[in-house]
RNA sequence: GGCCCAUUCGUCUAUUGGUUAGGACGUCAGGUUUUCAUCCUGGAAAGAGGGGUUCGAUUCCCCUAUGGGCUACCA
């Protein structure tokens, strides 16, 4: 028989009473990832939308693995992404302290209470106790696991009287265990998943003190949770197999469970797992996984991320929603606030994704209009950096003309740097093809059409290019090498635009600037080949 | 190996028994731009496979395959 009763728990009540309390918690173990982030993200965009409360809670369970910045790491990021905690590590509350490090008298005052009712039983195996069983297993094709199958043959509390009991605890360091009861078969259900049938003959005795006396996550996350009052617990897939472990633990404490939402993962592209903050010391992701930079403790190394890069945070909060979350609509560009009012659990995807960065891409280009005055912003540091001055009605109008052909901001100057001064580099293979007599010859002839061209306008330029000089069958290549010689690559706008902004005198200069490497490069080239008849001879 | 989850164009996804299976990114072609990019138009592109249930399955069930998670005194 299965057991349904906790597929109608606190859901219905929680959302009527406007109720809601979710809860993002990291483990300071380093930085955050993407993944990290989108599970912050929903978290945070579900609690907005029923009005809830958004905490942080710091899970430093493991003294081991800690990595310091971490914390702060991961604060930042959440402002930069601009979803920040209502309450708890940074942010205060009445549920404190938020760090589970400093919650150890709660704990073990809730593990006597299991070790009371006899839902928790001391142990005192070793570690190499049990890596010599789980060493006699393989060797015969299984897996040990810690379990009712032989929890009566190892060393706990299960099969000692009262006097070795006290005489161990005494002398010996122990951890304490979960007793799962075994043949017991129930429904857990998921707001994502929906229902899953759990058989407890498959689960194993999990630790719940570890033998330094720490919690470990799962008795910690489980108690904080009730404690904490949170409503929803929504976390990655990676723990949906622990979620029949931890609704056994509220059972246990006569606990009514929250609601559980298991999100799906982000997988790494190269198919080889979900994505992982060592991925990025291994190179083995293709695509940046951190949303801040991450100094690397202990080295000099820095990792940027999304907001080094350029991204734009919206745009970055924007792409991380549609990973895993759709709204049905074929809009897809959402401000924080209206990923806020259309969230919803039942529209997140069962199954996990993996990320594109082209998509990434598009998102920051979509966002480009919405923060022109960074892009002018950035503009003028180039300009400054070399110390010119321009009107700011100047730069704009450059800017008008350029953002289309830009994705990242940083991309300005290399897209509008002719408009203020001339190409220190030409394209090579470009500029081989022109090293010539006849180019020379054309890019004079250039030179005299733009002296006799007057007024010096668009309109007139364009007039006197092609209505006057249309006997001339090498227009396109004229074109080629007048826009080669302002630019220095056959990119940009409009080569009219180009040169009324630049006007008579300084396009000319270019064309001449053009003129004399050219004749440079003639000249080098020749004396190279005398070099070489001499050295016959 | 055991347990659990998932499976629609290359990628993110829509569709909750009846659709020419829709959109976005990317890609390709054409147009605009005498360049490049933008932009516009159009194209190619998907229900993992096999069984059921049903008048009818992408949708429900089972099996297989594939991918993923867990299997720690890590979270």
């Amino acid at each position: 028989m299965v057991n349904n009763i906790f597929r109608f728990n606190n859901y219905f009540y929680s959302m009527l009473n406007n109720f809601v309390r979710v809860r993002f918690a990291p483990s300071p173990t380093g930085p955050l990832h993407l993944g990290g982030v989108r599970t912050a993200l929903y978290n945070y965009l579900f609690a907005k939308k029923h009005g809830g409360t958004f905490i942080l809670r710091i899970e430093d369970t493991d003294q081991k693995r800690f990595i310091p910045n971490s914390e702060s790491y991961i604060i930042e990021t959440l402002k930069w992404c601009k979803i920040e905690p209502d309450e708890g590590v940074g942010y205060g509350g009445d549920y404190f302290p938020y760090y589970q490090s400093k919650r150890h008298n709660i704990y073990h005052y809730y593990i006597d209470k299991l070790l009371k009712n006899g839902d928790a039983y001391y142990a005192f195996d070793t570690d190499s106790d049990l890596n010599k069983k789980r060493k006699e297993y393989n060797d015969r094709g299984l897996t040990f696991s810690y379990n009712y199958q032989n929890r009566m043959s190892l060393k706990n509390s299960l099969n000692m009287t009262e006097k070795e009991l006290y005489d161990q605890l005494k002398h010996s360091s122990y951890v304490v265990r979960f007793k799962v009861k075994p043949g017991e078969k129930f429904n857990i259900y998921d707001l994502i998943h929906g229902n899953i049938i759990v058989n407890t003959d498959y689960l194993d005795d999990k630790i719940l003190l570890k033998s330094d006396g720490i919690a470990t996550y799962h008795l910690a996350n489980t108690i904080d949770d009730h404690l904490m009052k949170i409503t929803h617990v929504l976390r990655g897939e990676e723990w949906l197999s622990s979620m029949s472990f931890h609704i056994l633990l509220y059972k246990s404490f006569g606990w009514i469970p929250p609601n559980f939402a298991h999100l799906p993962l982000i997988l790494r592209k190269d198919g080889k797992g979900k994505i992982s903050k060592r991925n990025v010391d291994n190179k083995i992701s293709d695509f940046p996984i951190f949303p801040i930079q991450w100094k690397v403790p202990n080295t000099k190394t820095i990792i940027p991320g999304y907001r080094e890069l350029g991204y734009f945070p919206e745009a970055f909060v924007n792409m991380l929603a549609f990973l895993g979350w759709n709204p049905g609509t074929k809009n897809e560009i959402f401000s924080l606030q209206e990923l806020i009012n259309s969230f919803s659990l039942e529209k997140v995807t069962k199954s996990s994704a993996y990320f594109d960065i082209k998509k990434a891409n598009w998102f920051n280009k979509k966002y480009l209009n919405k923060n022109k005055e960074k892009i002018f912003l950035a503009l003028l540091k180039e300009l400054n950096k070399r110390s010119l001055k321009y009107k700011k009605n100047f730069i704009w109008k450059i800017i008008d003309m350029i953002i289309d052909r830009i994705n990242f901001i940083h991309e300005i100057w290399e897209h509008s740097f002719y408009f203020f001064i001339s190409p220190s580099y030409y394209d090579i293979n470009f500029f081989k093809k022109i090293c010539n007599e006849k180019s020379l010859l054309q890019l004079e002839r250039l030179k005299i059409l733009l002296t006799n061209i007057s007024p010096f306008t668009y309109k007139n330029l364009k007039y006197f290019f092609f209505k006057k000089q249309e006997t001339n069958k090498n227009k396109y290549e004229v074109m080629q090498l007048l826009r080669f010689s302002l630019v220095g690559i056959l990119k940009g706008i409009d080569v009219f635009i180009i040169i009324e902004i630049l006007g008579k005198k300084e396009s000319k200069q270019r064309i001449d600037n053009l003129i004399s490497k050219i004749k440079e490069k003639i000249r080098t080239f020749f004396l190279k080949k005398e070099h070489k008849n001499i050295d016959l001879h």
